[in-house]
DNA sequence: TGCCAATAATCGTTATAACGCTTATTCTTG
DNA sequence: CAAGAATAAGCGTTATAACGATTATTGGCA
């Protein structure tokens, strides 16, 4: 029995709010972060890349390093390097000494796009959180970091 | 200034880091979630539709009020319903009083696929959490709420 | 009443995501 | 050192997402 009902709908379990809540928040989240991309023609995935590269270095990294890097996964790296490659801000080089991995680095034109991309996106993380005062981010994030630290 | 580098990286600013602990997070849960899903071939968003008609009651909705109410935001109804009536979990039909608008209701056998899912998804959920005591659960339920909660 | 804006849904098209399989190369080990 | 496992990336294909434009219907109002 579920005791009397407080609100009109019974209270899902705890785990579950936090579930939705988690793809609720992170969706209303990353609108506005493709429509500030889009902009510039540019998938939040392909800006992850960029600024994964750019955090990488010169020596660039292979598909599965960047893979493993990314906020969230995709499946396809080959053909999401290929489209950045065609747009011109990564290149592709097969290694020397293992011809098995390409090594893939962010271009001078890469790094001028993030150049222009940095404030704007700073400036909208601000204004999408700017109602929460900074203690209560700062125990968001470390609660969102115990999510994933789920063993196994 | 950003004093002494306590790790290797410097700090990001707090909101980069509430976002992307976001992202990261809410993608490592639908991964289970999509998991378990595809075993019985339904996507999330087509899993998230046949529990809001559930919810609705007999009566259904219209593809807005579905679109409304969805966990993360899906640009073409029509074409998700489709497949969906195909597999025959939904039916349509046209308003009578107003005839632009079409409803849409979970059939009998939708229920049936719901009712075999609810037990696994909620044990995958509080597998997925068990790690976090429920008094932090609950903080971090609240805190996404506020998130949301952003003024216009 | 008749016209126009607003609303609901649909559709044509292109791009991207997702799945599994394949190729190329290197490592391992008997 | 040869065969097979393991690893890295790429590819063929299908399904879905995304974007705009379009149709059908209704409500507002001069």
């Amino acid at each position: 029995m579920d005791a009397r009902p407080r609100a009109a709908r019974p209270a899902s379990p705890l785990e579950e709010r936090v579930f939705v809540g988690l793809q609720r928040s992170a969706d209303l989240l990353l609108q506005g972060v493709e429509r500030l991309l889009k902009s510039q023609g540019l998938s939040p995935a392909q800006y992850n890349v960029l600024r994964i590269l750019r955090g990488a270095g010169p020596g660039g990294l292979s598909c599965r390093e960047i893979g493993q890097r990314m906020v969230t996964r995709d499946p396809d790296m080959t053909r999401l390097l290929d489209r950045m490659e065609q747009r011109g801000v990564v290149t592709r080089a097969r290694q020397k000494a293992d011809r098995r991995v390409v090594t893939t680095r962010v271009t001078s034109g890469g790094l001028e796009f993030l150049k222009r991309l940095d404030q704007p996106v700073r400036d909208l993380h601000r204004r999408q959180l700017r109602h929460m005062p900074a203690a209560r981010l700062k125990t968001l994030a470390r609660l969102l970091g115990e999510v994933r630290a789920a063993p196994e």
